[in-house]
DNA sequence: CTGAAAGCGCTTACAG
DNA sequence: CTGAAAGCGCTTACAG
């Protein structure tokens, strides 16, 4: 690979000259750049990042840090967000924790050491401290849909709203019986719609009906997690007259468990994922849902990034909570 | 952020002593290895990854670049390159270039500044000469799934076989007429899966049903394209009882078009898909598909890779062609 | 308008 | 066992 001194040589200038020929940092005379341009060209000489990071000290990359990809929002979103990203001449690096929050510290870490300008995550509730910790040192973060730390602005769904409004949709289809599979109340998104649902069915007197396991600490982001559920609601509550998941994977477990069992949706059973994306047009049964606007979210936590990050150090924005609401997208399940 | 040289001064040494000792390049006493560890956590120090990558010209990056994450096989490769990568101790940066060869090369453009050391491509098709002038210029480079130029290694998978045994299984089943669902033919995969096809149609003496748009250069691999294809296929074909999806959201689309027809899976057609990835098991009815083993096909390109990347430049390792089957995996569709 | 010099944060021969 | 020096490829005050 040429450099910046191959192209000086061959230019007959100094390096510095050709930097600011090739940055349009000052006025350079039209016939040294003409000569420059011709060396740039024939030794097709292209600036090598690594060092134009090490010294303005940015790397214009950002990191997107999710707990999966697979059947979720976050595979909406990671495409959102480096599109958007990429759109702003910025690259992004892409990690899964697993929602390990072991696989999240050892992330983090590396992640710290320069590697990035800022990073836009969807964390596991674990790692707070060392979140504040990299922000402190200056690493420009967004939280998106998940937020855990109030000193980190963050860019979320609202899913207390989304879940009261199912409950709400579903009793006007005449559902009396609403059976809720959620997830650890630890995480944010999952304590929402649980708020959000409970707060429906007091207000329509509806009794609570949630599954035992939603207590649980672990993959309840699964379809299998999603199948055992279905049954054991089924199960306990032979009246049960409509499903709400909190997620899609979970939904689509619901839809084959009660396939499995011949219930009919939506005849016999409704069934409503929370947290919609993609795939729900894609099914069999194409199911209902409520969806955020997933590009809309991206765009903006990227630029609530990318703002921070071209900050001047002496004023950063302010903390920023932006709170999206999804739409109910009615389909065949529901 | 504190650098080498704050360690340095707080331990008293050169920060050449500190590198040392922190890098193991050579034997540093005991109590100076002691004090510089010292100082190092009470900085709590971290090397800069971009003047470590300036100085030995090295990253310890890859970029994973794939059509989409969405609903393909490239969602289960994505994720397992990520892992195995990690495991090497190397980051990775994913970019999708929506199968548009203009998205791929502004891509690669970007990458072969310095931002990595190698990427694993499943390329459009068409910029085959870009990369060749970036694997020349001494990026390591692995083809995955998609083997578009014999200069450069790659991990595929066998689709013309893969092909031709699920024509003949489906002709176990009783199935006479086959028709097949696929894409563009300039594409590598599209067109080892039609030959397979095909010689397995002329080895049954049974006739070939293609659709007509496959000969289209569009996004084909898509949800409408499936169900327009497998309606075309209905309308001309009456007696059609089986039907190969290239991809599973052709798949997916056509089990959703036949139970719109009223059509039974698996009773009156069965639907089988060529490129199947995680998601045919969690599908209302799952769905029976040729699976590729993607966690070894990523770690072997990984391997590949890594090991390119690290070669002396004197012994750069020969160009390898590695093949794996997929395994067909009987499920409710088919 | 352009050159010479310093420096970003590291590593690695070269001495001793 | 450790220090002093050079250099990775760039950018940016500082002169002129």
């Amino acid at each position: 690979m040429a450099t910046l001194k191959d192209v000086a040589r061959l230019a007959s200038v100094d390096v510095s000259t050709v930097s600011r020929a090739l940055n349009g940092t000052s006025y350079v005379h039209p016939d040294t750049k003409a000569r420059i341009m011709k060396a740039v060209e024939e030794l097709s000489y292209r600036p090598n990042v690594l060092a134009q990071g090490l010294r303005k000290g940015k790397r214009h990359t950002i990191a997107i840090i999710v707990p999966t990809l697979h059947l979720t929002i976050f595979d909406d979103l990671a495409q959102e967000i480096e599109a958007a990203a990429r759109a702003r001449g910025y690259s992004s690096l892409l990690c899964h924790t697993m929602d390990d929050p072991k696989n999240e510290r050892e992330c983090l870490r590396r992640l710290r050491s320069g590697f990035v300008d800022g990073m836009i995550i969807a964390a596991t509730g674990k790692n707070t401290h060392l979140l504040r910790d990299i922000h402190a040192d200056g690493i420009a973060m967004i939280q998106i849909v998940r937020r855990q730390d109030h000193t980190i602005s963050s860019v979320v769904g609202d899913y207390e709203r989304g879940s009261y409004e199912t409950v709400n949709y579903l009793y006007r289809k005449g559902c009396r019986a609403i059976g809720l599979i959620n997830g650890p109340m630890l995480k944010a998104p999952y304590k929402a719609r649980y708020n959000g649902y409970r707060r429906a069915a007091a207000d329509l007197g509806l009794e609570e009906i949630c599954t035992r396991e939603d207590q649980r600490d672990g993959v309840t982001n699964s379809f299998e997690y999603g199948y055992s559920c279905t049954e054991e609601l089924l199960d306990l509550h032979p009246d049960l007259d409509a499903i709400m998941a909190a997620v899609d994977i979970q939904g689509m477990a619901a839809l084959k468990a009660l396939r499995d069992r011949g219930i009919s949706v939506p005849e016999q059973m409704r069934v409503v994922s929370l947290t919609g994306y993609s795939i729900g047009n894609y099914l069999e049964t194409t199911m209902t849902s409520q969806e955020l606007p997933s590009r809309q979210m991206a765009e903006k936590a990227v630029e609530m990034l990318i703002e921070e990050i071209e900050a001047k150090p002496d004023k950063k924005p302010g903390i920023q909570n932006l709170i999206f609401s999804s739409s109910l997208m009615e389909r065949e399940s529901g």
